[in-house]
RNA sequence: GUGGGCGUAGUUCAGUCGGUAGAGCACUUGUUUGUGGCACAAGGUGUCGCGGGUUCGAGCCCCGUCGCCCACCCCA
């Protein structure tokens, strides 16, 4: 028996309602925020991920399927999706407009990693992309959009936010962070002394208790930002006020991936396990730029589908359609044109083989249909069919012709 | 990559001191003439994950292996 590959699940009966579910209902919201469909290819250059995601980051450095396709091109699942719609943003030369551009994806992602509770390695994102609009006021609609989402989800949420500065405030900041990291190196983990080197925003979120009591001393970024960096967000925060929208600044939220500046949030559930976010993303002005294109501020996020499947209760189904089934072989030929008369108009369930009534009965219950309509030797030798409501069990007899002509 | 836990029916699981397997749920079909959900009855040959070992005898003990789950890590 060949079973799917670690890591890998088929979403069926419920999970692939509750999916189905959660990306109508993001759809929506996101084609009224003014956010249109995209769909970007799965597989990607490999360069594409190693120059946004960046080289020092986990995905990049150790998660990535990654190989060479038929035609000596070194080739790549994507690990994420804000890779490529940004690569479609300039492939299309959407960076020539002076012009917004709002998109929304969704589909699979692919990180080699141990699996666990919330961590698949083929998994799905919802996201967001906002090309264009520089202002703050977008990134508080995307975090807006975000909860209206979980709201009509029914899901709760705490939110995190940080500011992680511009290209002109983070330089300075960096330095001074690293001097600071220089003078305890000694007592910090192994972890955090390689990333000091390579990537000494990221020693913040180091999970090791003995490293985050050092690290209460250190430099703050929100301390050190430049300042319109310091306007937007303090901005921001106003604007979630104003909203409602309970938020706690966290000065150690770092966003995994190279690419985000300034605004970076985080959505967490506690009901999860530990793989807790469950939506994150932030603006990330120069990736458009780094990738060849025009510089074009952006701002975005994305939604780990599977975390809200565990979370999300699905609204209760209601009876629907018509279950069609004869008592005799006869009959079957008039159920056949009355089901595809009524597919037009409505979900059909078709039982070939005759039946009983009472099987029928049984059959259209737990097919889960509102009406069930049955041909047996009296309907079929009038020309008629019997039909009922299977919920206010009303019961009425049709003259097919009658019906076939409505 | 590092830990820990677990692999028995479609599924959730039980299986005592080692004596070659059971329950609930689900599913199918019935319960006599054309009225569903309920109830009752019937329907199981499952490589007990796989391979070795100990033993007269292994689902149970030992070793190996594979898989799954959870946690670290990382991230959505």
């Amino acid at each position: 028996m060949i079973n799917p590959l670690r890591g890998m699940k088929d979403l069926i009966f419920e999970d692939s309602q509750k999916f189905e579910y959660i990306i109508a209902t993001a759809s929506k919201i996101a084609r009224n925020y003014g956010y249109s469909y995209i769909e970007t290819p799965i597989l990607e250059e490999t360069a594409l991920f190693k120059r946004s995601v960046g080289e020092s980051s986990d995905i990049v450095g150790k998660e990535m399927y990654q190989f060479m396709d038929k035609g000596e091109n070194d080739v790549c699942m994507r690990p994420e999706g804000t890779a490529g719609v940004v690569r479609a943003f300039i492939s299309n030369k959407l960076d020539r407009q002076d012009a917004n551009y709002r998109f929304y994806y969704y589909g699979s992602m692919f990180r080699y990693e141990r699996p666990q509770k919330g961590r698949l390695r083929s998994f799905h994102q919802f996201g967001c992309e906002s090309f264009g609009e520089g202002s703050v006021y977008e990134d508080f609609m995307l975090i807006s959009m975000i909860k209206d989402i979980f709201d009509a989800l029914q899901i709760d949420f705490s939110l995190n936010i940080n500011s992680l500065g511009c290209s002109d405030c983070m330089p300075l900041y960096r330095t001074k962070l690293v001097s600071f990291l220089e003078n305890i190196k000694d007592d910090l983990c192994e972890d955090c002394n390689r990333r000091i080197a390579t990537n000494p925003i990221r020693v913040l979120d180091c999970k090791n208790e003995k490293c985050q009591i050092l690290l209460q001393a250190s430099p703050k970024l929100i301390n050190n930002l430049c300042g319109s960096c310091d306007s937007d967000f303090t901005k921001l925060q106003t604007l979630l006020n104003e909203a409602c929208i309970s938020y706690e600044v966290d000065t150690n939220l770092v966003r995994g991936l190279d690419y985000y500046n300034k605004t970076a949030f985080e959505f967490i559930s506690n009901n999860i396990g530990s793989q807790s976010a469950i939506a994150g993303g932030g603006r990330y002005d120069r990736l458009v730029e780094f990738l060849d294109g025009k510089s074009t501020p952006a701002v975005g996020f994305a939604l780990g589908i599977e975390r809200i499947m565990d979370l999300v209760i699905l609204p209760e189904s209601k009876r629907e359609g018509l279950y069609l089934g004869g008592m005799n072989e006869e009959s079957i030929n008039s159920l056949l044109q009355i089901a595809r008369k009524q597919l037009e108009v409505q979900k059909v369930t078709m039982e070939y083989k005759p039946k009983s009534l009472k099987a029928h009965l049984k059959s259209a219950d737990k097919a889960g249909a509102r009406t069930i309509g049955i041909i047996g030797d009296d309907e079929l030798s009038n020309g008629t069919i019997w039909m009922k409501d299977l919920e206010t069990k009303e019961e009425k007899t049709i003259n097919i012709n009658e019906m076939l002509s409505l």
